[in-house]
RNA sequence: GCCCCUAUAGUCUAGUGGUUAGGACGCAGCCCUUUCAAGGCUAAAACCCGGGUUCGAACCCCGGUAGGGGCACCA
């Protein structure tokens, strides 16, 4: 069986995500198989419809790597992918079902019951246009009145559908309303697009968000009022926050765009988000998009709702980093390292940063003592650990600043070496000697890299300013202490 | 309110009648070390509750509870 499936977002301008995810399994379950993903726009909200929106669709697409075989620009024969350019395709599907009898029209005017009356949902109950006699609705629609077109629920009975996920489901027809299908200004509701376009484009799986779960049945149904054979579906389990409630942009929720922006690679968040609601059966955790190509199954798709936390996203970032080229690695952290810093050998910087880069966002914080020195207090010189004091500190830069002076070649493995030998011969630890040196050059008491390659970084000139300004501290605070 | 879905550590998860309940993130500690990372090791931490079925239930059945989703001429 050839697999066809498709990603039907609407433009809202940016990717949620959920709906990210809802795109890749889409994705993946299409090309596990070597079948065809085919991406369609839904825009049959005239209301909400942006029309750079649908850029932004593209754009995350091709960054998360996304690739659709059919689509808008990508005709596949079964065109167009817009549905908002495909009206007459929906409305002449919506009129063969009222001949049928499976629809009817519907003369009431749009209820105006808010969205937001989320506490009080009356009981299902008949449209009375259901039941309006042929002579009736006849002299309606020749007055000149624009009706909508409603699906007809068959009386009683229940209705059972399979997801391959869930099982079967079975619902109470009596809870099915009959929705509407195409609506009074000529636009089919999403419900009926959904359907007559996943039949005319051959979909074989429709997979979407479980969100859409209830409304399966009645999908079910019209399907077999068509006549038309019933696509596997697949509903996906919620991504939902760490309190449970859902994502939502409104709330500050971060998009694929949002987190891109943050510095998370796109292949970060792919494999991150490949892992809320789906596991290998392995306990390999790291995937390019090209493994989980290979390995996907969409049998492994969990029914429990996921909580989507930065966590462990920016812990998959920093994998998706390390495992970087130096050069590739470079290029991304380029854009992020501050104007201050642009004198300096930044290749070099990148080398020392990649390792210790969680996040590209980071960076600019990270680096920005190479700039400017931060002001600090001189008891960062004392350290336990290193067994560094002021004292100690003060003699060591006294001794080493001349040594350092000297250096001919200044590179991380010349001044390591001087330093060593210095350690060495005044029988002291090498973090003894290391820690006021890297201390008086960062003004930090945590840094990327080690005190030899942040001097190699900072030049040989703005080393041995630091240093002195260091020692001159440490002289201030001695004569402080020695006058009490 | 009605309908549907779900339930293993704080989080992501493995597990399909017999396991010391496995892994990962995070957290804590240790090692390594030129601070920090990275890496290595160790620890703490879980089967929602109650009934069955069974020699034996995380797993099967029933009932609760909790959480989530849906109930638009939105998608």
């Amino acid at each position: 069986m050839h697999i066809r499936t498709r990603f039907a977002p609407s433009p809202t301008g940016y990717m949620h995500i959920g709906n990210l995810r809802t795109a890749l399994y889409t994705y993946l379950i299409a090309k596990h198989s070597g079948g065809t993903f085919i991406l369609r726009i839904e825009d049959t909200d005239q209301k909400r419809n942006q029309p750079k929106a649908v850029q932004a669709i593209y754009d995350s697409l091709g960054k998360a790597g996304l690739i659709y075989d059919e689509g808008p620009g990508k005709d596949g024969g079964h065109g167009p992918y817009v549905q908002s350019q495909r009206l007459p395709i929906y409305r002449k599907h919506a009129l063969e079902l009222v001949e049928k009898g499976h629809a009817y029209y519907c003369f009431c005017q749009k209820s105006e019951t808010e969205p937001e009356d989320e506490e009080n949902h009356p009981e299902i109950t008949r449209d009375p246009c259901r039941d309006l006699p042929q002579a009736e609705v006849q002299a309606k629609l020749e007055s000149g009145l624009v009706p909508a077109i409603r699906q007809r629920i068959p009386e009683g009975g229940s209705t059972t559908f399979n997801d391959i996920i869930y099982g079967d489901i079975t619902f109470e027809n009596s809870q099915l309303d009959d929705q509407v299908l195409l609506k009074s200004d000529g636009f089919p509701t999403y419900n009926f697009a959904n359907v007559v376009d996943d039949h005319l484009m051959d979909i074989t799986h429709v997979v979407r968000g479980q969100e859409y779960l209830s409304s399966a049945p009645k999908y079910d149904l019209l399907y077999k009022a068509f006549g038309w054979e019933i696509p596997a579906y697949i509903h996906l389990p919620l991504i939902v926050k760490e309190d449970g409630t859902k994502l939502s942009k409104r709330r500050g929720d971060p998009t694929f765009e949002d987190l891109m922006k943050m510095g998370y690679l796109p292949e970060a968040i792919v494999n991150y988000v490949a892992l809320l609601g789906w596991n290998p059966g392995t306990e390999q955790e790291f995937f390019t998009l090209e493994d989980l190509v290979e390995v996907f199954d969409m049998h492994r798709i969990n029914k429990s709702p996921a909580a989507f936390t930065l966590e462990k996203l920016t812990w998959f970032n920093g994998e998706h980093i390390r495992k970087l080229s130096p050069q590739a690695f470079h290029q991304l952290a380029l854009p992020w390292y501050p104007e201050s810093i642009r004198q300096l050998d930044l290749e070099k910087l990148s080398q020392v940063i990649q390792i210790r880069t969680e996040k590209l966002g980071n960076i600019p914080e990270m680096v920005a003592f190479l700039g400017e020195l931060p002001s600090y207090e001189v008891d960062l010189f004392e350290n336990q650990k290193s067994k560094s004091t002021l004292i100690s500190s003060k003699q060591i830069l006294e001794a080493v600043i001349p040594l350092l002076e000297k250096l001919e070649t200044w590179d991380n493995a010349s001044l390591f070496t001087v330093l060593k030998e210095y350690a060495r011969e005044s029988a002291q630890k090498t973090g003894t000697v290391m820690w006021p040196i890297r201390t008086a050059l960062s003004g930090l008491a945590a840094t990327p890299g080690g005190a030899t390659e942040l001097a190699d970084l900072l030049g040989k000139k703005e080393s041995i300013h630091r240093l002195k300004r260091g020692l001159a501290k440490l002289i201030v605070s001695s004569m402080d202490i020695s006058f009490g």
